[in-house]
DNA sequence: AACTCTATTGTAAGCGCTTACATTCGATTC
DNA sequence: GAATCGAATGTAAGCGCTTACAATAGAGTT
């Protein structure tokens, strides 16, 4: 009750209960191995002292944290809310304790991130696709700690993947948007340095149009970071060009949503006079107005999944399983059939 | 390059450049007490063993971490991102690292995070709101952990907080369409049980109507999480009421979407058939058709002065000083003039 | 040249915990 | 009652780092 301002150790507690550091460790970590009666002791003086392991004393005695990073690009848009909070779940009802951290989109900062996690002792780390600097993997290697890429599928990669084939993804929804009468298709695009996934989605897109017998060359390209504003921006930008598109495909939902916005204010309706798609089926493609032509990423099933491998990586269970989930259409309003 | 699957530590380094492990440890925390003679060679040292320090044996030793911790209730949706990513960007700026972790706004998980945090080495912590089990304040008391609460205003609170006053804010937007006209005002609240600014919003439109001399206790207000789809179904037990309400005030944006949605697909126009309106201004709310009123928070602004001040607090330099923000109307579509 | 004094470096004692190994304790068996 | 054996507990050696204090080296002084 009274705050002694001075925090108890191990010790503390020991000599409280009257029995030596070692028992009272073996209270915390291994219970069973402690007879009932010095444990309910034990236990009474870590309550009494209100008394907490030192975390850095524990990772550096016994090397596990029971603790996950994961680095994202940004907290800033749903994107990866979702996902994460289902990987946050379901590694909490495994026992781990999930610490995030965001590299705002700059590459050279994840090197950081990661080395920041993994001093404080992650067990294993989550992140997202697979460019990054060879030396994080390299570094993670050297220290042992698994990892897992999640966001991102390709068959053989190493470390293992957990996510959709972005490329082909987006692919289809492309075919689906050429079937239905569009040949002048515009692009906004990610950035594409660095991000796999924004280089996949655009490709896809090439990929279909190859398919199509168009000419992918002709096919102007805005590329921008994700967020809103820009996406209002790259649609100015596109409709200034010579030939005016009559579907403009986004790298994701919420590049979609700021073209979409910027289209109303140019008083152009949508879908009657441009078509707009996006990828990712964040909740914003249901409630915008049209609702939103995308596609549908199992986010939630993702994160869940990721967990799940993760751990058993960690626990040496698993030396990393690749797993492919499957995107599928959201046909809705933003997207009109030209036949 | 080639890995040895074996972690150099300070005593590698330390025989590697011929220099005693004080010496090493010197180069890197106080660079300027070493000649620059032997820094170089130690530093050379380090480079080739591809050294990074333990950060468990360094936080044991010297107590200071460079983290700051940040709990709160959801990633899921956009409401705190902003905020944190702003946050997080000046953390960086002043040499900390960030660590999120999320409560999926359960109260009796905060508890084992704010542990979770401050047991990694957390220097100070960030919290949303005020209302939360005691123990964690005095449990963060004990340690000596600074820790500034966001999101809300509370004048003279223990400890500091940096944020506005939900329930002025509420109740200015509440004077507003009451002053518009709308006599039939209903309500989307968040869960205001553990939820000091859900309470203060909902507290802030009876505020209003106390003042306009209009019956609060006959105000229809449904209670349900922050999501769109919740907000959607709030919207429908609102409409099945016995009055029909010129206005649904909610929570906040996310609700509001939500509400929007369902009165379109219920073919309600808005704001002619019924006027709807949100709070906190996320982005949301500008690509929302028609465009959402809404209570603008200063997000970016409250995540920058939070990390300046926490380092502060952790520096030693304050002691918590509390900093009161300004919200202010957006006054968009979704709202009609009745008069 | 002998002597100070300061800047640089080294020595070694922890920080709080886990765990291999040693010891003790009880219960069981003969 | 002595011997045996497994279970419970204690002892103590680290884990990798920082830092107070001690030692040493150089630079100035006289």
């Amino acid at each position: 009750m009274c705050s002694t301002r001075t925090v108890p150790t191990l010790d503390d507690v020991a000599r409280k209960a009257g029995v030596s550091t070692a028992t009272v460790s073996r209270c915390l970590n291994t219970p069973e191995r402690v007879v009932e009666r010095t444990r309910t002791r034990v236990m009474r003086a870590v309550e009494e002292l209100g008394y907490t392991p030192n975390f850095g004393a524990r990772v550096m005695a016994a090397k596990r944290t029971f603790t996950i990073g994961a680095i994202i690009p940004t907290m800033e848009n749903a994107i990866f809310a979702r996902g994460l909070q289902a990987f946050q779940e379901e590694l909490h009802a495994r026992g781990y304790t999930l610490l995030v951290s965001s590299t705002s989109y700059k590459p050279e900062i994840e090197a950081e991130q990661v080395r920041a996690l993994v001093a404080r002792g992650a067990d294993g780390l989550l992140l997202i696709g697979y460019a990054r600097d060879p030396e994080i993997y390299s570094y993670l290697e050297q220290r042992d700690i698994p990892a897992l890429l999640a966001w991102a599928f390709i068959p053989g990669a190493e470390p293992a993947c957990i996510g959709f084939d972005n490329r082909r993804s987006m692919q289809d929804l492309a075919n689906k948007v050429i079937s239905m009468g569009h040949r002048d298709i515009a692009v906004i695009s990610g950035i594409v340095e660095g991000n796999d996934r924004a280089e996949g989605r655009r490709q896809g897109i090439i990929d279909a149009m190859v398919e199509n017998g168009l000419a992918p060359a002709k096919m102007p390209i805005v590329e921008t970071p994700y967020d809103i504003e820009n996406g209002a921006l790259a649609f100015d930008q596109l409709m200034a060009g010579e030939v005016r598109p009559t579907v403009v495909m986004c790298g994701n939902d919420v590049l979609a949503a700021g073209a979409m916005r910027r289209a109303r204010e140019l008083g152009l309706s949508i879908p009657g006079d441009i078509s707009i798609t996006g990828f990712d089926d964040i909740e914003l493609a249901r409630i915008l107005t049209p609702t939103l032509t995308t596609v549908h990423v199992p986010h939630r099933e993702m994160g869940r999944r990721a967990a799940a491998e993760l751990v058993r990586m960690v626990e040496q269970q698993s030396d990393g399983l690749s797993e492919q989930l499957e995107s599928s259409l959201m046909l809705r309003e933003s997207l009109s059939d030209l036949n």
